[in-house]
DNA sequence: ACGCAATCGAAACAAATGTTGGAGCAGCAC
DNA sequence: GTGCTGCTCCAACATTTGTTTCGATTGCGT
């Protein structure tokens, strides 16, 4: 992948979020900026890390977004795919709250946080776009809140499935049937919905029974959309994917 | 309350956020503007409607965000106090994926999206500080996802408290003896923490009779922060209430 | 191909939390 | 005051979810 379709990606990615102007783009491919890889667990941010440096565009591969409690729970707040800027959460804070860690090998773009808040100051529709990218996600942090208090263990599992796959489609990374694949061990999906990988597989093998799922090694798939996202209570709205016809503010 | 010092508290609150220059406040205090009230239960924003319109920012009394499940459920994903901004999460987004609800009686004042957007075109340091206003809230929903996920009743309604007093303290709103009433129903904490009112019950009863609280009517209260942010598992990391210090970026 | 480590599948049992239903009590409208 | 209404408190019981343990399987490095 060359540097300019490097960049070219994340201006995609900031236009499903709000109109920018041939100067907005031009600023942003100017943006001074390195390529880096992580392999599985590598951490990205570290809670407590004195924030500051460095915020990640993801280009290929998964990361989540994890907090510990003191007794070493794990709980996933977050799940990020290839086209997701992974720390616009910190850009402005002065110490991380939360960590963040690459699933498999994981490719990005590093960009200053310096640079970015010049491009911002810059180019305010492009600092809106990004202003707009954290207030979705933090959309998406409430609909987990949601997910993980008041749905059972079932719908909480299906509800993961279905963001994941939304989120995939949008980004165009499903197959060519439309179907696409979640990697993730049982434990951590149960520290994404908040329960144990026992009953984590207890509820996957239950959901397999019904013909609900497929499962492939640590894969996760399905094909009856109607079905999964009704046990899943999904509704899509909470990941605002009309924001494009929006325009500038 | 005048409409002068109304406009000085939300100042006061940006400037928690980050450095403002005398322009910058200067242009905040000639934002058009209307005082508001709501009684108890009133809704601010409601799921569903088309965002755009107006941003509160809360003068006196208590509101809570919330989401709800198809099967009826509530989940309240966010507590505000007077001083907090009400639907800053709202202001790029074209439609509200969730509700904001008065508790009691609620004064805020009124703010259009557009004059708020052209301010933040203008005033980009104001621009900033709100952005930054809604990371925090976004952190805080970070926290809320964790301990609705990996806390049990116990350390859950404690955090809670614990989230509460500290807010308080720093709006300086608790009394002289630093101490503070959530004055919330059973019903609805159990909406926040993600547990059942008769649950919440048991558990307050229990709390109480370990001397780490006390309860008079609807009101809860305690006096050793020791113990029960411990119980809670409760760090205040993720209030970032250290933004000040940081000055512009 | 071999062996180690991680993950999955599974069962028995334990604990936490939910459900239902109802009694008592406070606040509020009249 | 009287009668509602909503909240608190409580108990019995049901259900979901967690814990522990172990064998089977898979992935991976050599």
């Amino acid at each position: 992948m060359t540097a300019t379709n490097v960049l070219t990606a994340m201006i995609e990615k900031l236009e499903m979020r709000c109109a920018l102007s041939e100067d907005d783009r031009r600023a942003i491919l100017a943006l001074p900026h390195t390529l880096a890889s992580y392999g599985p667990k590598a951490y990205i941010v570290r809670e407590g890390d004195l924030a500051g440096g460095i915020c990640a565009f993801a280009l290929s591969g998964l990361a989540f977004r994890q907090k510990l409690t003191t007794d070493g729970a794990r709980q996933i707040v977050a799940l990020h795919l290839p086209g997701d800027f992974l720390d616009l959460q910190h850009l402005f804070l002065r110490v991380a709250d939360h960590s963040v860690q690459a699933v498999g090998h994981l490719e990005v773009v590093q960009l200053e946080h310096g640079a970015l808040q010049r491009l911002i100051r810059e180019r305010p529709m492009v600092g809106q776009a990004l202003w707009i990218d954290s207030l979705v996600e933090a959309s998406i942090f409430r609909e987990w809140v949601t997910n993980v208090g008041r749905r059972n263990a079932r719908a909480r599992i299906a509800h993961l499935l279905c963001e994941f796959a939304v989120r995939m489609r949008v980004s165009g990374l499903t197959d060519e049937a439309g179907r696409c694949d979640l990697p993730m061990t049982q434990e951590e999906l149960g520290d994404a919905v908040g329960l144990t990988s026992v009953h984590v597989n207890r509820t996957l093998r239950g959901l397999e029974a019904e013909g609900l799922i497929q499962r492939d090694k640590r894969r996760i798939s399905f094909d009856d959309w109607q079905a999964i996202s009704q046990i899943a209570d999904f509704n899509p709205r909470y990941l605002h994917l009309d924001q494009v016809s929006r325009g500038g503010g």
